[in-house]
DNA sequence: CTGAAAGCGCTTACAG
DNA sequence: CTGAAAGCGCTTACAG
C-alpha cells in the first residue's frame, strides 16, 4: 500500500533559491498577496515556471489542519439512479473548490465499513453517503462523533440522527398513482423494492394516501416485493398479472422494475400503455428511450446531488446542521407507459 | 476552498503522553513493530482506543514521500459503459489499499485540464483516465513528464506515447460482422460514433476487415455516423432505412446506439431481430434486458477497468511502462437482436 | 526495547 | 516589502 517514493518534485524552497527570496516570499506570492512587490512576484513566478513546480496540497492542508478532499460512498453506482446522483454531488464539489474521494459499496454494509475508514484516514473534510441497504450506523455514528461532518442523501437512517438530504418519495408517488386513478384505474398495484428499505416504505405510504383519498380501500396482495432491478420488476409483475383479479395499472419502486415489467407484459403479449398502465420513478435516462416511453416521477437526481453537497459544504464551514431533513421536490413526467384502462377506452368508444 | 480548522482529533502525541511512551513507540505499534513489547504495545492500543485516535494518513505521506491517493479521470460517467470502467478500476484500487479520487470531465477537455491539475495537486501517486474527446495531451504530458505515473484507457491518445489499456475494438467488430454475414446478410452498416473518435476507427476497421475478408465491398454510404446517444443511433438507422437500397442488418458504434436505433425501428414498425439485424458493442446492463434483447460485443469491461487499475499500480511501484498497449480480449454475445435476413428465411422455407 | 531529533512541504505570525 | 522560526502529524535512522 502507497507508492514509493518517486523523483521528488520541486519544492517552495527550491524556487525560493532560484528567485533569491526566502519560502516565505514564495508562499506569499502563492496565495497572490499584495504584500510583494510586482518584481518580486514576476521573479518567483518565472522561477515556478521554470522548475514545473506544482503545488503541495496535501502538505498545505496539513499545515493548515484542513482539508479539500470529501468522501463520496455511493450504495450502488452501477444503478443509473446512483450515477446520476454521483455526477451531481461530483459537478457541486469541484465547483467549490473540492474533490471526492470515491467509494461504490455495491450495498455490501462490510464493505460500506471498510471504505469508510479508509476515507476517514484519509483525512477529509467531510463525507457523503448514500447508505447501503442494512447499514452499520455505528460506524457512521463513531465517525460523526469525532468531528466529521457527514450527510446522509436518498436513504434516511431515522435512527441515526444523521444530516439528511432526500426526494419527497411519498409526494412523487403519491402524484404518480393520482395519474393512474385520474386516468380511470382503481385497482393498482405496487412493484419492486422491499419494505426494509425506507425508500420502499416511503413510497409505499404515497401510494397508500392517494388510494385513501380516492377511497380505493388497500389491499396487500397488490404489492409485489422485488430486488429493485429489471429482473425483479419482471417478476414482480408476473406474480400481479397472474392474480384472479388483476390490477390494471402499476407504480413502480424504480424505472429499472419498470423497464423490467413492461418487458415481462411485452413477453406475455400484454403492451404496456395500451393494455397495462406503468408508472416508474427516478426518470433515469433509459425512462425516455424506453418503449414505450416510461411515465414516471422525477426527484430532479442531480440536483439532489449537488443540494447534498451544499448541505456538507455548509457544515464543513461551520454551519450548524439542518433541524431538519431536507426533502427535495418531486416531478411527475408523462410519457407513454400509462394510459387510461382498456375498458375505460372501449367505453368512450362506445 | 477547503475547510476552516475542526476540532482536532487526536494525534500521536496525545497517545504518547497517555500511554507514557515516546512517539517513536506509537509510530511503531501503529506498523505492527515486533521491536514494541506486548506490554507496551497494550497500552499504546489502549490509549489509541481511549481517546478515538484515527491515524492521518496525510501526514505519513508527506513525511514519507508517497501517496495511496489515484486519480481516476472518466470522460462520460453517466454512460453506462463508463461506469462499469469506474467500477472495476475502483474496485482493483481498494482491493491493493489504494483509494481513487474521481473527476468526471462530461468529455469537456478544458474541464479535463482543470481537473487533471486539481488532481495533480492532490499529490496522487498517479492518474487513471480514459480520455475525453478531443483531450489536451499537452497538459497530460506535462504531467507525465512531471515524472506521475498516467495510464490511458479505453481510448488510445496514439500521439502522446501514454501507456494505454483498452480492448480489442477492431477484432471485436470483426466478429460482431463476421457473425451478421454467417447469418446471411451482405449488406450490413455501420451505425454511430465518429470518425474523430479513435474507438470509432478502430472499430469501422475491423467492420471493414470482415466485410473484406468475405468479399463484400464496403460503401461508404453504409457508415452513418451521429453523437454515441440513443437519439444518435436513433437518427442513425432512420438515415439506413431511407436510403434506396438499405441494408439488412448494422453494426453500431455501442449498445446505447443499437438501443436507440431498435427503438426507431420499431417506431417505423420495423422489428428489429426479424426484419433487421441489430448488433451493439460493450453489453452493458441494459443490453440483456432490451426489447429484444441485443446481441452485442463485450470487451469485459469491469476487468478492462481493473487491468488499467493494474498497470497504474505495477507503474507507480516503478515498474517500467509496458511496451505496448495493453489490448483485452472481446467476445461476442448473441442475443435476439440479430437473426437470418427475412429474404434468407423465406428462402429456407420455401 | 524505547527516546530524542530531524525532516516531509507548506503557512503564519513576528521582526525588521 | 521580506526573512527566520515554529509547527501541522507523521516516520526513520541513530543512540542508548
Amino acid at each position: 500500500m502507497g507508492a514509493p517514493p518517486r523523483k521528488s518534485r520541486a519544492t517552495i524552497i527550491d524556487i525560493a533559491r532560484l528567485a533569491g527570496v526566502s519560502k516565505s516570499t514564495v508562499s506569499l506570492v502563492l496565495k497572490n498577496s499584495t504584500l510583494v512587490k510586482a518584481e518580486t512576484r514576476e521573479r518567483v513566478l518565472g522561477a515556478m515556471q521554470a522548475l514545473g513546480y506544482v503545488y503541495n496540497r496535501g502538505a498545505a492542508n496539513l499545515r493548515l489542519a484542513r482539508s479539500n478532499i470529501v468522501g463520496m460512498v455511493i450504495s450502488d453506482l452501477m444503478n443509473p439512479f446512483f450515477t446520476e446522483l454521483a455526477v451531481g454531488i461530483e459537478e457541486a464539489l469541484y465547483r467549490a473548490g473540492y474533490v471526492p474521494l470515491l467509494a461504490n459499496t455495491g450495498e455490501d454494509p462490510e464493505r460500506q465499513t471498510r471504505v469508510l475508514q479508509s476515507i476517514f484516514e484519509q483525512g477529509v473534510a467531510g463525507i457523503v453517503i448514500s447508505p447501503s441497504n442494512r447499514s452499520d450506523v455505528a460506524t457512521l455514528l463513531d465517525i460523526a462523533r469525532a468531528g466529521l461532518p457527514i450527510v446522509t442523501v436518498t436513504r434516511r437512517l431515522a435512527e441515526s440522527g444523521l444530516p439528511y438530504v432526500g426526494q419527497d418519495n411519498t409526494a412523487g408517488e403519491r402524484i404518480a398513482v393520482e395519474h393512474l386513478i385520474g386516468l380511470g384505474h382503481r385497482r393498482i398495484g405496487f412493484l419492486g423494492g422491499y419494505a426494509t428499505m425506507a425508500t420502499q416504505r416511503e413510497r409505499v405510504a404515497g401510494y397508500k394516501e392517494a388510494l385513501s383519498a380516492h377511497g380505493i380501500v388497500f389491499e396487500p396482495i397488490l404489492i409485489a416485493e422485488s430486488p429493485p432491478t429489471r429482473s425483479g420488476g419482471g417478476a414482480a409483475v408476473k406474480t400481479m398479472i397472474d392474480l384472479p383479479d388483476p390490477p390494471t395499472a402499476a407504480v413502480c419502486f424504480n424505472d429499472m422494475v419498470a423497464v423490467g415489467a413492461i418487458r415481462e407484459l411485452s413477453r406475455q403479449g400484454i403492451r404496456a400503455g395500451r393494455d397495462f398502465s406503468i408508472v416508474g420513478f427516478d426518470d433515469i435516462a433509459e425512462a425516455a428511450h424506453n418503449a414505450p416511453p416510461l411515465t414516471t416521477v422525477t426527484g430532479e437526481t442531480r440536483q439532489l446531488g449537488a443540494e447534498a453537497a451544499h448541505v456538507l459544504l455548509d457544515l464543513i464551514a461551520g454551519a450548524p446542521a439542518p433541524s431538519a431533513p431536507v426533502i427535495g421536490p418531486t416531478r411527475l413526467i408523462v410519457r407513454e407507459s400509462s394510459a387510461a384502462p382498456a375498458s375505460e377506452r372501449t367505453r368512450l368508444r362506445a
